[in-house]
DNA sequence: GCCGACTTGACATTGATTCTCAACGGCATT
DNA sequence: AATGCCGTTGAGAATCAATGTCAAGTCGGC
């Protein structure tokens, strides 16, 4: 019997250089780094990886859930691994460094209050922006 | 004895035709509307405003905290009249529909959070995408 | 080894946002 | 009312992330 689930961390997709290239350097950074950043640091580690094809096997990594998205306050994607439990981040807008949240009581608060408005199909997000101890001094 | 207390809804600034015509363009909407939305609406009412400056002004009253501001999305900026204290919003993914809501038990998490990880200077957003029960069907 | 389907990458393109800088317009003063 | 200072404007260029294009390359099964 062949096996149907391919190589793991790649959400399925055919398992070429390229992606595997991504899925390996995603595990050395624990923080969220952008599409760009990550085509920087590919090219760095000697991986020739094009810009577009990083963009798009972030993408399907984050639609498979293997990914955590989030919005910096200027408006770009940020990515990172990510645990499959839904969550949230407290980011430090200067270093980067996260901390992984989870806040059961928004969950449950969100979903009370797109109720009680007829919302549905509902998704939030949540990020708390700041600045963390060892930038402060 | 001279107001020093300008014309209001534009955060203490010069009281342009400009600026005056994109405070009252706010008024007549009360979703949330991207800049180049608003640069359309300030043509179709014959009032030309450079983008720039549209651009410009909005900042400008975000920053002093006239308008909201959300990111959609896909990482646009979209602003919005708000009422002044600090709130969040549950967005019609479809036709747009605003729901202000404000969630002191929220606040006060993030902040718990924040300082129980040593992060300072805190800001936080949470916004809430749904489809609204007339767009549902 | 061969083939079709899926992927890639170099490059062009889009689209939002910001920058530049000369011309302009408030406003307090004379 | 005229003057000068300084914030403001606008047209276009410049940025920059992100996406589209499409021919060439690769994967995996047969």
């Amino acid at each position: 019997m062949t096996n149907t689930e391919p190589s793991p961390g790649l959400a399925g997709a055919r398992p070429t250089k390229q992606r595997l290239a991504v899925a390996r350097i995603l595990d050395t950074f624990d923080d969220f780094r952008s599409a760009q950043e990550i085509h920087t640091l590919l090219a760095g580690a000697g991986e020739n990886v094009g810009l577009a094809t990083v963009y798009r096997t972030l993408q399907r990594l984050a639609e498979a859930g293997e990914l955590d998205v989030l919005r910096t306050e200027d408006g770009e994607a940020a990515y990172r691994r990510c645990s499959d439990t839904h969550h949230h981040h407290l980011v430090c807008r200067s270093c980067g460094a996260t901390v992984e949240i989870e806040g059961p009581a928004v969950e449950r608060w969100t979903e009370t209050i797109s109720a009680e408005h007829g919302y549905s199909d509902v998704s939030h997000s949540l990020e708390i922006f700041g600045t963390c101890a060892s930038c402060k001094q």
